[in-house]
DNA sequence: TATCTGTTCTATATATTATAGAACTAATAA
DNA sequence: TTATTAGTTCTATAATATATAGAACAGATA
């Protein structure tokens, strides 16, 4: 489990383990029963304190992603694989992602490159059933 | 110049002044060339300092969405008609998008649902000579 | 001159972020 | 039992971010 973070960036490094943890699940590189690194032993790891690694994994908890316990430690609770969000998180989710858009659209970005990186960033994933025609 | 603003969500009020003036621009409400309402005049209609609505603008100026004038108010600057954006920005926003479509990956939305709500968003954006055929 | 607009400064209060240390709970291993 | 492991829960501190508030300034316009 590799994990870089940017220490003096613009975004909170809770935040940034969480973003990176997402990806991971994403990618099927941390599939649904995997085990995540000890909060004390990451923080080690990453050079932090152990209650900003515990801030970023309860933010995971929160969401749904992760189930914690006493001696199993961090697993992975759902994965590229589980069945559909809830309703009310797609909504929110859609959201974000109309503003995410809009700023590329906003400077100027052709609508065949957004689409294009979309579709690049979803290659990535791993899905169930994943058809990679073009 | 409609703009709703939640002042107890989670996200910064200047944030979401700064989001909903960007998603006008992307949507073609607010062509390059067009003025915003001034700072002061805003901050009453939404009832907040005008502090926080010069934060906002003072954002989009820094993404060279808008240009500030002493008399001239806030007018915009690009819009989905502008050239493409800087290489550098293009990299930090698709990183960004990674991590957006990631969230929805790892809750198990379908790929094919991903790519339908990012179409849908592009849909609703004004560009140049944009060709809706499915 | 008077007005409108963005800009800049100080100031205050609250919330967030990150670090730090200590103690606790539950499960496992020796 | 005893020791270890790992998450959980408290207090505490410092630095930064957020939001409000008021005042004054600078440039363009009527």
């Amino acid at each position: 489990m590799l994990l870089s973070i940017e220490p003096d960036g613009p975004v909170p490094i809770y935040q940034q383990i969480r973003d990176r943890i997402v990806e991971a699940i994403a990618r099927g590189r941390q599939p649904a029963g995997s085990a995540l690194p000890p909060i004390r032993q990451l923080a080690v790891d990453l050079g932090v304190n152990f209650h900003t690694v515990n801030k970023g994994y309860d933010l995971l908890r929160q969401e749904g992603l992760l189930r914690l316990g006493r001696k199993s430690g961090a697993v992975v609770r759902r994965d590229a694989g589980s069945g559909p969000p809830d309703p009310g998180w797609t909504q929110d989710w859609a959201a974000r992602l109309r503003t995410l858009l809009a700023e590329a659209a906003a400077q100027g970005m052709p609508a065949t490159d957004i689409v294009a990186e979309c579709e690049t960033a979803i290659a990535d994933f791993a899905f169930p059933a994943a058809a990679a025609e073009a």
